[in-house]
DNA sequence: GCAAGGTC
């Protein structure tokens, strides 16, 4: 049966997944293409003109970088196929099979993978292998659709050589950098503590750890600045209602007492302005990768990495659309009408799905995050037969998001009371849902309904208390895996594939624990600060991004660029290996080993310390001290400032143990005197 | 054994 199959030569094409075999094949073929399998992969023949096309699917990369050279420098390196180096990979194997059966009959081939680098160099390594890169075209085209890819299909395009070039390049690049930092820390914690332990540097996990490092350092040298708060009371006729703060805090608790005491004398406030709106949220934008895997963890507490997990899953299963998309938008090209229709035999949803169906229109309110290949994450209207508890949670969040974003918009009703108060604002603020619309099938927004009665402009509310309340100003927040994979978002590091598994390669290795960064953490960034500081920094990705950019303009060589990075890193590894020659492994200053050092921690002592502490409980002595001037303005004195600051729970742990060592000292020096 | 990037 498969001896038939270009037999008489034909033309490959090669798509990046089976999924999108399927569509092209589909769509090329106006659904006549025979599907067939080989090696126990799906391949689909079809004929047109004359001619026989065959498309296969590969499963992402099916070769990728390695070397046999141990030790570093290391820039020796060859692309091998992936199911002989990396573990977990025998699978690729039918590919192989499949690939090597079809394409040396081949006489033309189509690389139909995704259109961006990676793509480029998926095709590429397949038909350079088992085919002739010579009589290669590609096809280009915005996303899996049948219009798109038959527009597509019908205007191919030479050989993207310089696409592969960059794709080529990043992967060289990475590999580079990766592999010769991750050894270069791995030898230097075996000089230290004679032991072997795996540690990794790399492009985007080196600058997700300095953001962890830098947060904990905050938060553990965080003191707390005291506020003050005047709040009033007032009656009104349904009861006594509390004043929203309109102004700054007082910094001083005499101005807030002194305050407080002429609001009591004059016993009233004076309404301003009273404002009443009915305000409309429009509905969530459609799910991106990012998006579920935050809801998902602020809903559900499952980690970005589980939720990807289960979205494979689902999509193997066919019940949801292609999950790693950056895309919020859906496109009208998709039935959604049907797929809503199909939802709808689902009585949980029934009743917001036949809400939709009777709108004239169905149009998403699409988000402004966009996707090369692949639309918004949304259900296929396949029922599913069984799913587990975590399964049913994601689906359950991708199809209430789905019709959420088709439905009516939320409208609240605000009523926004503005007070003076001696020239200080306050504010009443009554909310009542007006209209849920969307919030009903995606109820996980919490809106707090508050009513307050009727007031007019001018009126005199009477004062009924008034309280001074101390409050303090806050550290930043600690990082979570959803609050750290935002901020690779935001900074633009890693892809919707890979981030949620990098952050946990950062749990993995033990550099974090919990929101914070561990002593090995710690040890790895001031290796990698004193050694390697261009990988910590995000601005090499950017600079990568340039540098390809150069490459697929055709404007930059590859061999250049790598010429280029090896000439760096190797310079780098040099003055590391000189730099750690004749170290002593009892006395690595940098990474705070040694001996007679900060005399809370050990580590070595800051050369600008007084008491000799190292350089985070310096830090945080230099805070304590500094934010005494803002304590002192209320007449408390040190001895009380440390005992307030200790108690507080959101006081920095480095600042606590500060406070105990300077509280021991004192006793020995008070104990000294009798 | 180490990266980051595809996908199963
Ligand atoms: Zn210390």
């Amino acid at each position: 049966m498969s001896k038939d199959i270009c037999s008489r030569g034909c033309i490959a094409i090669i798509a990046e997944k089976p999924r999108a075999a399927a569509k092209i094949a589909n769509a090329l073929s106006y659904g006549r293409a025979r599907k067939v399998s080989i090696y126990g992969i799906p391949i689909w023949v079809f004929n047109q003109k004359g001619r026989e096309y065959v498309v296969i699917p590969s499963a992402g990369h099916l070769f990728s970088i390695d070397t046999d050279k141990p030790g570093i420098p290391v820039f020796e390196y060859m692309w091998v196929p992936r199911y002989e180096v990396e573990k977990g990979y025998k699978h690729l194997r039918k590919f192989f099979s499949a690939f090597s059966e079809i394409l040396p009959k081949a006489l033309e081939y189509i690389n139909a993978c995704d259109y961006d680098i990676e793509g480029s160099v998926i095709g590429y390594m397949i038909v350079k292998r088992w085919g002739n890169v010579s009589r290669m075209k590609r096809m280009k085209f915005s996303s899996l659709v049948d219009e798109e890819l038959r527009r597509s299909f019908k205007n191919l395009e030479p050989p993207d050589l310089h696409m592969v070039e960059a794709g080529l390049a990043r992967h060289e690049m990475d590999w580079i950098w990766g592999i010769n930092v991750s050894r270069a820390l791995m030898l230097l914690f075996r000089k230290i503590f004679s032991e072997h332990k795996i540690l990794s540097a790399g492009r985007v996990q080196t600058p997700t750890l300095f953001e962890v490092v830098r947060n904990t350092i905050e938060r553990s040298t965080f003191v707390p600045r005291p506020l003050y708060n005047v709040n009033i009371y007032v009656n009104l006729a349904s009861g006594e209602y509390k004043l929203e703060q309109g102004e700054e805090h007082f910094s001083k608790r005499s101005d807030a007492v002194s305050y407080a005491k002429k609001i009591r004398e004059i016993g009233y406030v004076l309404v301003t302005n009273v404002d009443r709106r009915l305000i409309s949220y429009k509905p969530p934008h459609p799910y991106n990768l990012g998006d579920i895997q935050r809801d998902a963890y602020s809903i559900y507490k499952i980690s970005p990495a589980k939720t990807l997990q289960i979205l494979e899953d689902l999509y193997l299963d066919s019940l949801i659309s292609y999950p790693r998309t950056n895309s919020q938008k859906l496109p009208s090209t998709i039935d959604h009408k049907d797929i809503i229709k199909r939802i709808a035999s689902m009585p949980k949803y029934s009743s917001a799905a036949l809400k939709l169906l009777k709108k004239a229109q169905l149009i998403p309110n699409n988000g402004p995050m966009e996707d090369p290949a692949h639309p918004a994450i949304y259900p296929t209207g396949e029922v599913p037969k069984r799913l587990s508890d975590i399964h049913g949670k994601i689906y359950d969040l991708v199809v209430r998001r789905y019709l959420a974003t088709f439905l009516e918009p939320l409208i609240v009703e605000s009523k926004m009371v503005e007070l003076d108060a001696l020239g200080r604002r306050y504010f009443l603020h009554g909310i009542r849902i007006y209209s849920k619309g969307w919030l009903d099938i995606y109820p996980f927004y919490n809106i707090r309904e508050k009513e307050i009665p009727q007031i007019m402009i001018g009126d005199r509310l009477k004062v009924s208390r008034v309280k001074i309340a101390i409050a303090y100003t806050r550290p930043e927040p600690p990082y979570n895996k959803a609050t750290l994979l935002k901020w690779m978002e935001s900074q633009g590091i890693g892809t919707e594939a890979t981030r949620a598994e990098i952050i946990e390669t950062l749990y993995k290795r033990g550099y974090v624990k919990g929101s914070e960064a561990t002593r090995l953490g710690l040890m790895v960034y001031s290796a990698i600060e004193k050694y390697f500081s261009d990988l910590s920094k995000v601005g090499l990705t950017r600079r990568f991004e340039e540098m390809l950019d150069k490459i697929r303009r055709g404007e930059l060589k590859r061999e250049h660029i790598i010429k280029e990075t090896k000439i760096v890193v190797g310079e780098a590894i040099k003055r590391f290996l000189k730099g750690i020659e004749d170290l002593d492994p009892r006395e690595i200053r940098f990474l705070g080993i040694g001996l007679g050092g900060c005399p809370i921690c050990k580590d070595p002592p800051d050369p600008n310390s007084i008491y000799k502490f190292c350089r985070i409980h310096e830090i945080a002595y230099r805070r304590l001290i500094e934010t005494y001037n803002s304590w002192r303005e209320d007449n408390i004195g040190w001895k009380e400032y440390l005992e307030k600051v200790s108690r507080l729970k959101i006081t920095g742990s480095k600042v606590k143990e500060v406070i105990a060592y300077l509280d021991k000292i004192s006793e020995n020096r008070a104990g000294s005197y009798t």
